[in-house]
DNA sequence: GTCTATATGCGGATAGAC
DNA sequence: GTCTATCCGCATATAGAC
């Protein structure tokens, strides 16, 4: 709980992320953190004791410094895509970041997988927000009523899952952010409400 | 090369789709494989000399028996569309298949992979003849001029991808056959000439 | 708080017999 | 074509000293 403790352990996270994003949970040796942060095995298993706990406390660290909104229930749903693109942007400039969650989130597809749970409770929470969202646009007029709402957050939730992956896989075939406003910008003009 | 080698080859193909499917490459281990189809490490090692080798030949299978035609070079992109929704609908029964495909293709993005390739190619082998089908509905003047056909190509694959990915994870939250029969829907109609 | 030394187990792969 | 026996290396983790 030291001052320094605490430095520590940011050091660590930091470090877990890049190696993460390089090899993936199970790719990355506990050891190889270790080194990145001049520790040897044994000191590092001082701060985190296994490698399960250092992954489940980089997954914590992404939610506090992720842009989801935490308490934002009740927002609108042009509001909330603006925030999605926002949200794109930022993810744009740090590939390290998104290379860590994309490959993590397949990852914990397979069995057993220690985030599988995180990923779950992530992927429904955000549906939720989302959903709602649409709902309320619909309910206001603004949004056609053939759409479903939930199907809709998925297939937004999916976009950007899926298009991240492209990106990293071919960063100068796909251009993240173009792709996905323009994409939005479909989205927005084939469900909105005609122009009243 | 005899007739029952072959068969076993096949037997062992069809065991590491599985195994693969549940563990990943990374996670999932030679013997195990060699368990699976009743042989020892060193008996299945008569067959695919390493594991990398078994991953390849998985890969290779997957070609052989995918849905993605080899020489539709000339496919229209009405056609090209129906035809993934096609693909799209064959995957919704075979989730076994998708699931293996969706862990390596994660997996492919961590360093040194030895699926990267193959997955690079097959990306832009499909954006390729994707585009181009665009590029032709764009010229015809079936398809407003705005579009990027290259684009366009990349969202379509990217969604699928993302789709599957939030399909494996939530098989009762995330209808994939509706979703990405009513994203079709709405991208045709997004991007069409009007009525002529 | 960090180290040395070490235990333990698993994974991939080889040698060589049958 | 398939096995037994075995080797090597790495990874997680522990014990216990400093």
């Amino acid at each position: 709980m030291s001052k320094k403790g605490e430095r520590r352990r940011a050091e660590v996270i930091a470090a877990a992320v890049e190696i993460f994003a390089r090899d993936g949970f199970n790719g990355a040796s506990f050891a190889s953190v270790a080194e990145a942060v001049d520790l040897t095995l044994p000191g590092l298993l001082h701060y985190f004791p296994n490698k399960v706990d250092l992954l489940l406390e980089v997954l914590e660290w992404r939610d506090d410094n992720s842009g989801i909104p935490a308490n934002s229930a009740a927002i609108g749903w042009r509001d909330m895509l603006e925030q999605l693109q926002c949200l794109n942007r930022k993810n744009a400039g740090m590939p390290g970041v998104v290379r860590v969650f994309s490959i993590l989130n397949a990852e914990a597809l397979t069995e057993n997988h220690p985030a599988s749970d995180w990923f779950d409770e992530r992927f429904s929470h955000i549906r939720d927000i989302m959903a709602g969202s649409f709902a309320r646009g619909i309910a206001a007029g603004e949004i056609t009523t053939g759409v479903d709402p939930e199907m809709i957050a998925n297939e937004v939730i999916a976009f950007m899952d899926g298009l991240q992956v492209a990106w990293l896989r071919s960063p100068d075939k796909v251009d993240m952010v173009k792709s996905f406003d323009s994409y939005v910008a479909r989205l927005i003009r084939s469900i909105e409400t005609g122009k009243d």
